[in-house]
RNA sequence: GGAGGCGUCGCCUAGUCCGGUCUAUGGCGCCGCACUGCUAAUGCGGUUUGGGUCUCAAGCCCAUCGGGAGUUCAAAUCUCCCCGCCUCCGCCA
């Protein structure tokens, strides 16, 4: 949710935020018009109340002759504060309602345009070349018996996957490498419910365009997050903080319906419904989120060298931000089976969007203002294990094992095949 | 899942039975001032949060006693639903 002081100061700041996201800069002046009429209705109802309880007062002093001449007026502008809260309740939806539609005001710089539309900030080591035919990772990982997509999609359906043997190992030793070297770097690390209330997914600003790709339990309201993300923000929901910064590291699986990408992705596990994930989360001054979101970049990209992988840094365009972000940069691996850059890690700031929803705040020289938050990604599991056996495979089918990651396995160099 | 108890403006607390100066009491903490030759004690004052009005500020107004709905001229107080916490029972990794 946006600050609607700054909004109705600079509306068209917003207008040019929605431009550059390529979305509709009419609910820039829906969410105006909404706030309009909103404060008309708090005014009316607030100076019907006035009289109202002038009124009320009145009865309790009144003689037994006047009293019934004030009792009958009292009940009628009963009726009418009534009336007129309802009119406030109905105003104070639709301004909710148009307050939820409008995404994050993106920051200066972000490049403006549509998913292509990416500006490669840097890239970080060579694109790897074979003298060999390179295998994926699922014919990599189904020769090593660590992954296993049949069974997968036998038990639970498509897009769902067991690790086996040092599949299942490697996962654990990625979470452990990840969560270690957080914790390392000042971060408090959290294992985090999976399941949410509504209020929670709503607030980190899910439920909107992204609602199709959220688990919905049906018969108990809550959500499965598809990223530890929900429950960190929500962590502090509803809290003045103090003490600033904190940062977390949390742990969860995740669960993404994929709903829109039927045919993307489809092999190995890349794309699946169900993965673990490292997330890093910062609850900042909104002073100090910028260099918060560079402290987040350089965390990952420092992960990314650990697992010896090639990648670059993309400042993601307007168009292909969240809902909640105001600015997004994206590491990218080098996936050598696709002979493309591949997503691996992913950091957003959020300013102040998703601590106004979830009325997150911390005492400055104005009082509670609402606290800046960013996000980050330590390692989401499946899709760094698919990369790290695609690019450190070997012609015959053994793959290398990134010196970080061996104290967590058992001490092995490489993976070799069953 | 069953039974009972509890939830008050940072923390603790009075008030809830029996609706009306509750404009929510007191303590702690915090802030300001005064005094005392020191950052202690004491005294005085302030201290929920959100919204509206307003050029700014002050001021004024409205809401806010876990959340929501209801009854009533009037709700912290009565009724219902929900959430959370605690105790006991049941079940369970």
């Amino acid at each position: 949710m946006i600050d609607l002081r700054l909004l109705r100061e600079d509306p068209e700041r917003v207008r040019a935020s929605q431009r550059a996201r390529q979305a509709d800069p009419g609910l820039v002046d829906a969410l105006l018009a909404a706030d309009e009429a909103r404060r008309a209705a708090v005014t009316a109802a607030d100076s019907l109340r006035t009289e109202q309880k002038a009124a009320s007062t009145a009865v309790r002093g009144a003689s037994a002759e006047e009293r019934p001449a004030i009792l009958d007026r009292a009940k009628a502008l009963a009726a009418q504060v009534k009336a007129a809260e309802a009119a406030q309740a109905e105003a104070d939806l639709a301004l909710r309602s148009a307050a939820l539609a409008l995404p994050n005001t993106v920051l200066d710089g972000v490049p403006p345009g549509g998913e292509q539309d990416f500006v490669v900030l840097e890239q970080v080591g060579q694109i790897p070349s074979y003298d060999f035919p390179v295998k994926d990772h699922l014919d990599l990982g189904t020769a090593l018996a660590a992954i296993d997509t049949e069974r997968g999609a036998k038990v639970s359906g498509s897009r769902f996957a067991f690790l086996t043997g040092w599949g299942a190992l490697l996962e654990l030793a990625l979470v452990n490498l990840a969560m270690g070297a957080a914790v390392e770097a000042g971060f408090t690390p959290v294992i985090a419910p999976a399941l949410v209330r509504p209020e929670a997914m709503e607030g980190t600003g899910f439920l909107g365009a992204h609602a199709a790709e959220v688990y919905q339990l049906e018969g108990d309201d809550l959500y499965l997050v598809g990223t530890s993300e929900v429950p960190l923000a929500a962590f502090h929901s509803g809290e003045v903080v103090d003490e600033l910064p904190y940062r977390y590291a949390g742990f969860s699986s995740c669960f993404r319906r994929e709903a829109g990408s039927h045919g993307r992705d489809t092999r190995g596990i890349i794309r699946v419904h169900q993965f673990e994930k490292v997330e890093l989360f910062s609850l900042v001054a909104p002073a100090d989120a910028d260099a918060e979101h560079l402290r987040l970049l350089a965390y990952e990209k420092a992960f990314l060298s650990l697992l010896e992988l090639p990648f670059r840094v993309i400042d993601v365009a307007a168009g292909d931000l969240g809902t909640s972000a105001a600015r997004k940069y994206d590491c990218e691996a080098w996936l050598p089976s696709q002979e493309r850059w591949l997503e691996l890690t992913s950091t957003s700031n959020c300013t102040d969007f998703q601590a106004r929803r979830l009325g997150i705040r911390s005492r400055g020289e104005q009082g509670l203002a609402p606290v800046a938050t960013l996000n980050g990604t330590a390692c989401a599991t499946f899709r760094t294990i698919a990369v790290l056996l695609e690019v450190h495979q070997r012609a015959d089918g053994s793959v290398h094992v990134p010196e970080a990651l061996r104290p967590y396995l058992a001490g092995r160099k490489e993976l070799l095949p069953q």
